[in-house]
DNA sequence: CCGTTGACTCTTT
DNA sequence: AAAAGAGCCAACG
């Protein structure tokens, strides 16, 4: 089991890797978009982004709850978009109609 | 190995 | 303004 999590880990280190090291350095009460972590990869797959983090093997560790759509709505969540939902207003972020001020909350790398 | 799919976004009807 | 197309890339069968 940890044996398969770190060979993977230590095998892939790519795409995914980036991601995710990008989403721990999002502090708490901010956000980023899957564009915006994109674009940090020097890469417009916008979409392998979001593949990335739906299969999420870092799940607790990652925040990736942090992560919306670039129009300001909530987007997915693996566990369910109501507790993507919890957890960011537990972090003191205000939803409205299943939208965020993303003006207000994003965080600038 | 090729085709599909998906927590996406931008451009063109 | 709303819908369809295009581009991009990892994962899966």
């Amino acid at each position: 089991m940890l044996r398969t999590f770190l060979k993977k880990a230590l095998l892939k280190m790519g795409f995914n890797e980036k991601v995710y090291d990008l989403l721990k350095k999002i502090p708490e009460r901010k956000l980023s978009t899957y564009k915006i972590l994109a674009e940090k990869l020097n890469t417009k797959a916008y979409r392998a982004v979001g593949n990335a983090l739906n299969k999420n093997p870092n799940a607790p560790y990652v925040p990736c709850h942090r992560i919306i759509n670039s129009n300001g709505f909530i987007g997915g969540y693996a566990k369910g978009i109501k507790k993507k939902i919890d957890l960011l207003k537990k972090e003191g972020i205000e939803i409205k109609n299943n939208k965020i001020d993303l003006k207000k909350y994003l965080f600038k790398f």
